[in-house]
DNA sequence: TATGAATATACGTCAATGCGTATATTTATT
DNA sequence: AATAAATATACGCATTGACGTATATTCATA
């Protein structure tokens, strides 16, 4: 019960459901994240530290970056709850406007490849820049 | 999006998640999931209160009891968590539990004809001794 | 209309949460 | 070693929520 209390409190806020809305497409690092949200840094993180407290995210680090994942073997509370709320992307505009911005940076090249080549893909973040030229 | 995180919001309390697990078998009044729930008066009150006024019940007045049922025309958002919840049943013992406690209270008659015969069928409820009489 | 049963609301308190500002930490590079 | 980038934590404040106690409301019946 706990467990699962503790998934639907991860879940009341907003900020934290578009994370794990992003999280469920690929891996990505906080840079990521807070360009796509358009949130603080300060916020971003804190509720990325929120939902791995809580066991909703994993974390593994790359050079300067931190990158977060969902579990490799996440509870049954967690998947069904994160299968709903794939369910629930479509209904949601804020998921799929999200999800184009992502998809954007994917364009750019594959995350996971670019994270691999130490450059984070944020056109704002002068790695990219270089990175890419 | 606000009325999704306002599912989340009810979800995220045990006394509720308990209360709804036992919605989902039956339309209720207050004094049978406070019997099950074992919970005190004012905070199954406040709790069914609260979910009301986030749409996911809904009340009808019978004679001296209010009934509380899920919503005739749940939202999707709704919908999902409920039928993700009730996945959920089997992995948690409470859930388990007080729906056992409802059934040995159906097992005493149908809850809803009880309700119309005019009787509650909480044991300790002067008005079932009365009208099983 | 007075009483009791069933339910709801008001008030006060305490803990949890969200967020802005500032600062600390970690890692890579010069 | 010094600096900068990426991320995390500390502090203070305002809001929300959970709960106990007390009280109000609604309805049926004597």
């Amino acid at each position: 019960m706990e467990n699962l209390l503790a998934v639907y409190k991860c879940l009341c806020d907003e900020t934290r459901l578009r994370m794990l809305n992003l999280l469920q497409v690929s891996p990505l690092c906080v840079c990521h994240i807070q360009h796509i949200l358009n949130v603080s840094q300060v916020n971003v993180s804190r509720h990325l530290a929120y939902l791995k407290k809580h066991g909703l995210v994993e974390t593994t680090r790359f050079q300067n970056w931190t990158i977060y994942t969902l579990p490799e073997s996440p509870s049954p509370e967690l998947s069904k709850n994160l299968a709903c709320l794939q369910d629930l992307v479509s209904t949601e505009p804020v998921f799929r406007q999200d999800r184009k911005e992502l998809a954007k940076l994917s364009n750019a090249g594959d995350l996971n490849q670019i994270l691999s080549e130490g450059g984070c893909c944020i056109p704002e973040n002068p790695n990219l820049k270089e990175s890419t030229k």
